[in-house]
RNA sequence: UGCCCGAUGGUGUAAUUGGCAACACGUCUGAUUCUGGUUCAGAAGAGUCCAGGUUCGAACCCUGGUCGGGCAGCCA
């Protein structure tokens, strides 16, 4: 998947010269360290592929592990789905899944080697306690009473912890650093905290659990991680990384923490809780609607996973806060489709036209071509009927100036079809048009050479006997405002209430009947669809716009409007 | 009035590590087109946060500012 060539960031530059200098003999081991308490997000999917595509590239190895050090928020569905969306998006691990819990009972031994170094110690200052001597960041803190316990002491209290002796809160195991230093994650930070939760893996073992700070470092030295990639936020719990490991294990071999900015997307959020929040409340339907950020939203909408992975390539790796415009990652959706979707005819706003001159009864089978783009995908027939829909917007009375679509007496192509022009425009008592009657022109006929005849536009159409009628659902952005997260505390209020647009009577070419969930194609001059996994029936396909067409004409068109 | 990061066209990322700022998206022309798609050709748009300094030469090095972000969960 990965072209070998110059290092594309400063990761793989940093990379590079570790393997110049020999460091860990040279070896490449990156790991993705999802928390098990949500789906995955574009923003993972960012991480994803630096990491993976990092160990192709190094001939290295990948780990899949989860940090679930917190059984309150963590759970079994949340698993799947992660590894669900890994393998969608064309990657797999080294080895099995691995897990922060299987290293609970090495984590358990290493705080008691902490304690017997006397660097570690329990707590029994409360929550708020801890919390008022913790000082702020321009404040130094003040150490617990209970730091000079002696190791007999905290040894045995930190058993009891174990045991199941104490409620939760009442006791820590906090690491015995500086209360003054100007790093706040180095104000003695705890290790251990009592919660009286049964754990996914563990069911009921344990009631302590260990921090991320404690369970992060570690796990990536036991796994061999040579190279721990994280977000910006941790760049200050890096000296508290490198702190326990060089407190706890010997020799040269270490793992070491880079950080890189995460991503944002314009008109959308990335934060899990938020994410989950619009899931819990109903605004969406589920972590996979269409409209979300999650790899499962985007799977459902259409996009590939190539388009994904294109694009993560495509915004680079640094570290400075970004806000990444959708229309790119738009592009690369578009892109990817354009050569592999096929083309089909689907009218969203039907108009009825009739051709008045062409045989009443006389049904032709059109050749259509699959994909311009790609002549191995071949062609199909389509039915052609002296009744056809078109798209009520390709027809205007009183066009204006370079309006290539169909007016009264004006000549357009039926995509692989015929000429007709437009002879009469029938209406209904209140001046609404009802139908188009037009002519066709026989000679026009497509793929027969017809003396040279050229028209400006060509609609796409669907033969009235032929068509069925199916739901179209019509994705906008989730949120109206551009960068919504930044409304720290209502990011719903800027939610777009125009996010979803069902489309009830739409006209399908018969050909769409057959298509199978997930599938992929273009609706001609409209764009880019898929079948809606969830809300489709057998022979009744639903089908999402992953995206639309670029539309030259309409941003002319509006801009036309907006200098009147 | 702490510590840690960062700052390059509208957006994002580059710049062979000190050699006259490039690529992608977006925008705008024009050509081609039986999709106003695609493709092709071209254009506009930054002088690199500011001020000093080093140097023949600075986006890159130094000094001092400014602005933005992160850090005070028994979350990760």
């Amino acid at each position: 998947m990965e072209v070998l060539g110059e290092p594309r960031n400063f990761i793989e530059e940093h990379i590079e010269k570790d393997l110049r200098e020999g460091r860990n003999n040279q070896r490449i081991h990156t790991r993705f360290p999802p928390e098990p308490n949500g789906y995955l997000h574009i923003g993972h999917a960012k991480s994803i592929v630096l990491n993976f595509g990092i160990a192709e590239k190094y001939n290295g190895l990948c780990n899949l592990r989860f940090d679930d050090t917190n059984p309150v928020k963590e759970n079994e569905e949340y698993i799947e789905s992660i590894k669900r969306d890994i393998n969608w998006l064309g990657y797999e691990w080294h080895e099995t899944p691995r897990y922060a819990a299987d290293y609970f009972e090495q984590l358990y031994e290493w705080a008691v080697k902490l304690v017997k170094m006397g660097k570690a110690y329990v707590c029994d200052l409360t929550p708020e306690q801890i919390a008022e001597r913790r000082g702020t960041p321009t404040e130094p803190g003040q150490e617990s009473p209970y730091r000079n316990r002696s190791v007999e002491e905290n040894l045995d209290l930190l058993e009891r912890m174990r045991k199941g002796e104490f409620p939760d809160g009442k006791k820590t195991l906090r690491a015995k650093i500086d209360m003054a230093s100007p790093n706040m994650h180095l104000r003695d930070p705890m290790i251990y905290r009592i919660i009286h939760v049964d754990h996914h893996r563990t069911g009921d073992k344990w009631c302590i659990y260990p921090m991320y700070d404690f369970a992060h470092g570690q796990s990536d030295y036991l796994e061999g991680i040579t190279h721990s990639l994280c977000t910006l936020e941790f760049e200050v719990h890096r000296p508290l990384y490198d702190w326990f490991l060089d407190q706890l294990v010997e020799g040269d071999y270490r793992p070491q923490q880079i950080e890189f900015a995460r991503l944002n997307l314009t008109y959308t959020i990335m934060s899990k809780r938020k994410l989950q929040q619009l899931v819990e409340d109903g605004d969406v339907d589920g972590w996979d609607d269409p409209r979300m950020p999650t790899i499962s939203g985007l799977r459902r909408r259409g996009y590939t996973p190539a388009a994904i992975r294109n694009f993560a390539q495509n915004v680079g790796i640094a570290k400075r806060e970004n806000l990444i415009d959708v229309a790119v990652l738009e592009h690369k959706v578009r892109e990817d489709l354009n050569i592999k979707a096929p083309r089909y005819m689907a009218v969203l706003d039907p108009l009825k036209v009739v051709i008045t001159n062409y045989p009443e009864g006389q049904i032709e089978e059109m050749d259509i071509i699959n994909n311009p783009e790609d002549d191995s995908m071949g062609s199909r027939k389509i039915p052609f009927s002296r009744e056809v829909y078109i798209e009520r917007k390709d027809f205007m009375e009183d066009p204006p100036r370079k309006f290539f679509r169909l007016a009264p007496g004006k000549e357009v192509r039926l995509k692989s079809a015929y000429i007709i022009k437009c002879e009469e425009v029938i209406k209904d008592e209140e001046g609404n048009i009802t139908e188009l009657h037009c002519t066709y022109d026989p000679e026009t006929k497509s793929g027969a050479d017809n003396a040279g005849r050229k028209v400006k536009g060509t609609l796409h159409w669907v033969s009235v006997d032929h068509a069925f009628k199916a739901e179209v659902r019509l994705y906008d952005r989730l949120f109206k405002d551009e960068d919504p997260g930044k409304n720290k505390n209502n990011f719903k209020e800027s939610l777009n209430p125009e996010s979803l647009k069902i489309i009830k009577n739409c006209m399908m070419e018969p050909a769409l009947k057959d298509m199978q969930l997930e599938n992929k194609m273009q609706f001609q001059r409209i764009g880019y669809f898929c079948v809606d996994h969830k809300h489709s029936t057998p022979g009744q396909p639903v089908f999402n716009q992953t995206v639309p067409l670029r539309d030259s004409w309409s941003k002319k068109s509006n801009q036309q409007k907006n200098q009147k």
